[in-house]
DNA sequence: ATGGCAGCTTCGAGCTGA
């Protein structure tokens, strides 16, 4: 069983390239983020003639995150978090996947340090964390999916030294990251490529970045303890990266036994 | 320190992203 998460930035402006992606790798499961379309726009009858059911939250211009099943419709257990406020904006979805709970999330990005931006990745955080380990506590088999909006550690960005004031690499939010996984859950890419190979799943537009391999990795799976001994294999699809108006994230998968 | 690119928006310069 194969689950995958892309931030296609755009779902509409690239919907050729998602559709692309879908043939190509064919996942059981593909968690979507950055949609940038309210949820009348959502490419719903595209991904049902592909082979894809569907779940979305979208929102006008910016975020938006999406659930798709290959076969099946996803059985919607949520979106937006606890404690969000009313008209919050479209960052996570949950829903019931072939035996799987998914969580599809599209966490802020929170630049620049100090704003009022920062305090709202913060609060957000706050509340992932709660929703996180309340569902630990249910025992289910879950995986919690997306673009984390965080570097978790030096490994995972081409030249720290450049990133130490971004948004994307406080160490309060590395911290964070690092406590979700003292509390269980298991970081997939790392479990499979080990803790010393660079593995990134973003690349900027600009400077030929993507040609240079100065990327980041800030899309992560996270497996709960009922799940993680399942994973079997993980990687990140460059191929895909590579192609001509691509998203700037490159979509990331993992493959789960049965 | 800055800028580089790209999508979106009551059509076009400004916001957001990372």
């Amino acid at each position: 069983m194969r689950i995958a998460t892309y931030n296609v930035n755009g779902v509409n402006g690239r919907l050729e390239h998602v559709l692309a992606w879908l043939a190509d790798t064919r996942p059981d499961v593909a968690c979507l983020q950055e949609l940038k379309t309210t949820d009348d726009r959502f490419p719903a009858a595209a991904f049902e003639k592909a082979g894809y059911g569907a779940v979305w939250h979208g929102q006008k211009s910016w975020n938006g995150v999406a659930i798709l099943a290959r076969g099946v419709t996803p059985i919607e257990t949520r979106r937006g978090l606890p404690g969000d406020e009313a008209g919050a904006q479209a960052r996570y979805i949950e829903a019931a996947v072939k035996g799987v709970l998914v969580g599809c999330l599209y966490a802020p990005n929170g630049n620049p340090v100090g704003s009022a931006k920062y305090a709202a990745k913060e609060a957000w955080y706050a509340r992932f964390m709660a929703h996180a380990d309340w569902l630990l506590e249910t025992g289910q088999p879950v995986v919690l999916v997306g673009d984390y909006n965080i570097m978790p550690t030096d490994l995972d960005v081409y030249v720290p030294e450049r990133w130490r004031d971004d948004a994307l690499f406080q160490p309060s939010l590395k911290d964070t990251y690092a406590w979700l996984r003292g509390r269980g859950w298991t970081d997939a890419l790392r479990a499979v490529f080990g803790d010393e190979a660079r593995v990134y799943t973003f690349w900027k537009y600009w400077r030929n970045s993507f040609q240079r391999d100065a990327g980041l990795r800030i899309d992560h799976l996270l497996l709960s303890p009922t799940l993680a001994p399942r994973l079997e294999a993980a990687g990140v699809d460059r191929h895909h990266r590579a192609k001509e108006g691509s998203s700037d994230h490159g979509p990331v998968w993992i493959e789960l036994s049965r």
